[in-house]
DNA sequence: TTGACGCCCATATGGCCCCATGGTATCCCA
DNA sequence: TGGGATACCATGGGGCCATATGGGCGTCAA
């Protein structure tokens, strides 16, 4: 199992070397093991993030276009209802998104040595099984099965090389 | 029937982990099961935010355009009353919606353990027959049969990715 | 009488709190 | 500069308790 892990070295016990200055985003990425009981650590610094921010629970959402779970402090709530604010009450979107962020929606709890419990609503969405991968994405950050991370993460890389060469040259960024 | 229910793994048993301090709004869902007395739970944490609003019923309406039931407190009924209260009285629509909430909707009762009996009115609208899927909807929750939950689901999820992509690309959340 | 319903209790599963351990990075001092 | 001490963190497991679920029993009404 181990050397299964380490076939992921690329994305492994890189939470370490945080600076304390960009401590109040979500960045870097791990992959923690699931315990026989069902729990995974949450990275540090991320919980330190959480933590200055005064929470001790995270808000989990089913990613529309991928198998990830967006995750972040609950307060993502309050901008998501603040969304669906400013749509029609009657309209088909309103439904929809409420239905989405608060159906479709979880919380997830903290345990005292910053642990949660890995459900069948995340297993089912992620097919995450044995390990599971974190992955910073500054306001919030994502949940994903380490192998289907690192399938996604090169299609995304791929994508921007694309982009990056159909740009006329001399732009750096 | 373990394994019948486990097709539904992904909106199992997602009731425990709501926190404290986001009481207020009904979140997430769950399938829970009907007993053979024709009895099943309401989700622990739906029934706290019941019970800090002081009720020990429950409303239900036949939600308009989906074979689900639109559940709350009794005090749902004001908001319906102060939305037709802004209609003109003598119109069809003011009538409509009073003979809607008032005539079609019925009371649920809570038992000692947490559970309400699955009354026809239940069963003929949403087609329920042995689980019952609980989905949070903010200010009230609602109850499905839960395959057609998961049809429903997936069609939300499709509307709304495409909304996605039809918007200004850029934008993470 | 029978069936629906309210109220009671039993139980197992799983969530959550507690503490232990081993490994690793960081720091400090010789 | 090197090596030991230390702090931190992921991981493992014990045990209590809330919850969902099953079932018994008495009451009331059809």
């Amino acid at each position: 199992m181990r050397e299964f892990r380490w076939a992921y070295a690329g994305i492994r016990r890189r939470s370490r070397s945080v600076p304390k200055n960009r401590m109040e985003r979500f960045l870097s990425s791990a992959v923690n093991r699931i315990d026989t009981k069902g729990r995974v650590s949450v990275p540090a610094h991320f919980r330190a993030i959480l933590a200055k921010r005064g929470f001790s629970e995270l808000y989990a959402l089913r990613a529309l276009d991928a198998p990830a779970l967006d995750v972040g402090s609950p307060d993502l709530l309050d901008r998501y209802e603040a969304r669906i604010a400013t749509e029609d009450p009657f309209g088909q979107a309103a439904d929809d998104m409420s239905f989405f962020i608060h159906g479709d929606g979880s919380f997830l709890k903290l345990d005292g040595d910053g642990r949660i419990t890995v459900t069948d609503f995340i297993r089912e969405h992620t097919g995450i099984s044995a390990d599971v991968a974190f992955v910073g994405r500054g306001r919030f950050f994502q949940i994903w099965e380490p192998k289907r991370l690192e399938a996604h993460s090169a299609a995304v890389r791929a994508r921007l090389l694309q982009l990056k060469r159909a740009r006329p040259a001399g732009e750096t960024e």
